[in-house]
DNA sequence: TTGTGTTTTATTGCCTCC
DNA sequence: GGAGGCAATAAAACACAA
């Protein structure tokens, strides 16, 4: 990009220091010691091979060695000096007020607006940098999930597999009831519990599964004997351990209370909207977190219709939460 | 030395606030 | 409407490998 040059005299400046005016076509940038309103800026050139800072101190403007080799202006990095304090400055305060620039510009031997641009461009780097670590942070937390997330699926599928497994048992004993004498009908129960206690492994919150238990064997004992009873408490005992096995998961994950699943909003632990995206500090990021990336309603439903009519009847209190438990258990 | 990528300084245009 | 902030961008200065 081409751009024409005025230079002429500055009106109060010493004689023969000259102001460049960029006039580049289409007011592009770059060069030009004008700024917005017509504000000039000073600039002295330096001579051929000799490093000198291109704004420097009042008195030096009025040393007559600064005014020879007139050169078109060139661009100036600033002093380490001059950059040090602008960075104390800024950490003090990353915002200019005016009292502040005028001040600093004095010290530095600087015009107003060159610390104003300074700082401006200081934030920008600054924000650059804040994104990038904000852009770390969140993908740690994200892989953090993710590893979650993954240790969760393998728990589920150990989990189907036994239901799989146990159903598969408890249809065999059943074949074999029928086939056989109706001597005790209270016996087959006894067996599945039997059967699961060498075939299941130990739950990862036995209090939870006691419970299940007493619950199974309260109601067998109010049962009146048939054959299905024992459908029914086997599913009721797998749903409990399983139940008691997701709790342990999710309060692994969540440690400090399983509120903290529900507490994603009245969609539970899905998050919907705007909010589920990655968002910066000033956006509240984290508040989200452990809740929104699993969403799953179908999986919630399957889970809900797999329980429907076989255990619901000794968790009437969980199956409200039963979405929220499939939600975890088929993702 | 030269080509290339990065950093720094500066400008422009748009937006918001008073 | 003026002042100031920000995003986008240009271009000089700088760093560094080939």
């Amino acid at each position: 990009m081409e751009s024409g040059r005025l230079i002429f005299n500055a009106p109060g400046s010493g004689a023969g220091q000259m102001l460049f005016l960029d006039c580049g076509a289409g007011g592009g940038p770059g060069g030009g010691l004008f700024h917005r309103g017509g504000r000039p800026m000073l600039g002295l050139e330096e001579g051929r091979g000799v490093k000198r800072p291109f704004f420097t101190s009042p008195d030096e403007l009025l040393e007559e060695e600064y005014y020879d080799e007139q050169l078109p202006e060139k661009k100036r990095r600033l002093t380490p000096e001059q950059v040090l304090l602008l960075e104390r400055s800024f950490e003090e305060e990353n915002k200019l007020e005016p009292e502040r620039k005028t001040e600093l510009a004095r010290k530095l031997g600087l015009q107003p607006r060159q610390v104003a641009v300074w700082f401006q461009n200081r934030r920008a780097r600054w924000k650059t940098k804040q994104l990038e670590r904000d852009f770390d942070r969140l993908k740690a937390s994200f892989d953090a999930l993710r590893a979650d997330h993954d240790a969760l699926l393998q728990d589920n599928n150990r989990l189907r597999s036994q239901v799989v497994s146990l159903t598969e048992k408890l249809q065999e004993k059943e074949d074999a009831t029928e086939g056989g004498a109706t001597a005790d009908t209270a016996a087959p129960a006894v067996d599945v519990e039997a059967s699961l206690a060498d075939d299941v492994e130990e739950p990862a919150e036995p209090a939870a599964t006691f419970e299940v238990l007493q619950e199974v064997k309260s109601e067998d004992r109010l049962s009146t004997g048939s054959g299905g009873s024992a459908v029914v408490d086997a599913d009721a005992l797998l749903y409990g351990r399983f139940a008691a096995a997701v709790d342990s998961s999710v309060e692994s994950y969540f440690p400090g209370g399983e509120d903290h699943y529900h507490d994603c909003g009245t969609m539970g632990p899905v998050n919907h909207g705007a909010g589920g995206g990655i968002q910066s500090d000033d956006d509240g990021a984290g508040s989200d977190e452990g809740c929104s990336y699993y969403a799953d309603e179908a999986a919630a439903a399957a889970a809900a219709a797999f329980f429907a009519g076989h255990a619901t009847h000794h968790h009437a209190d969980e199956d409200e939460d039963a979405g929220q438990i499939s939600w975890w258990m088929w993702n």
